[in-house]
DNA sequence: AATGTATATAACCAAACGGTTAAATACAAA
DNA sequence: TTTGTATTTAACCGTTTGGTTATATACATT
């Protein structure tokens, strides 16, 4: 089950470089504890606590193999925070849309209409 | 120009509900800060100091008409946050088509297998 | 010029964050 | 049973966060 507030601390578990490039790293596959600290130049307990609020936060899950507690990515969360960004995002499209519809409209009768390139990157 | 760190800014902007909604109520259109203050019970400094956390993550901009300063949604490192989050969703959910691929080849010779509904809400 | 309205700043506070070092725990191997 | 390795917990520390109240600033209206 995910916590009451699961879009806030997924949020904040994203709002961490550390954070982000262990969760980088475990979307390669499953890695120890000493394997993910090993990029860093950052104290065990600091990655312990980092892992800590991944696992608070379900952006990952571990398991238990003699000394080892290997991690594992879990993407439901990333699921939920994606729609959220999206949402907006994609409202934030539809403004440009009808923006541009409009400019379209108001310089139908122009010479030459400059050809505006909204979105360059063009994705989705 | 977008934060050095600005993935971090804009989803440490997003972990916090207050804000989010002050978000949602801005993909509707411009708004004071009075307005945006209306539906919470908190004081005006308090929402001022959500607008400058989402002013500094670029995700709102402000205007100046006589005593008001009025806020609009800034959808540029929502695109940027929503490109990262969407990279290990895509991710995982190659795992995941990996995974039934292997599961189908495993099951080949089955006699009726239960058919497997992986993404129920099958988004994208 | 005085008053009212919109917003920001200052000063403060408790709690959370992100790190540290030192010590405890858990298991494997000798 | 001792030693080594993997990981967590405890205690601490400075900074940031999210709120408060009180005060200042900026502009409009009277």
């Amino acid at each position: 089950m995910l916590a009451p507030d699961h879009l806030s601390s997924t949020f904040q578990a994203l709002a961490d470089p550390t954070r982000r490039a262990i969760l980088a790293r475990l979307s390669k596959g499953e890695a120890s504890v000493t394997e993910l600290a090993a990029p860093f130049s950052m104290s065990m307990p600091a990655i312990s606590k980092h892992l800590k609020v991944l696992e608070r936060a379900s952006l990952i899950s571990r398991g238990k193999e003699a000394q080892w507690r290997p991690c594992k990515l879990e993407a439901a969360p990333l699921e939920a925070a994606s729609d959220w960004v999206e949402q907006y995002r994609a409202m934030w499209e539809a403004r440009f849309d009808r923006l541009d519809a409009y400019l379209k409209e108001v310089q139908e009768k122009e010479v030459k209409p400059t050809t505006r390139k909204r979105n360059a990157k063009g994705k989705r």
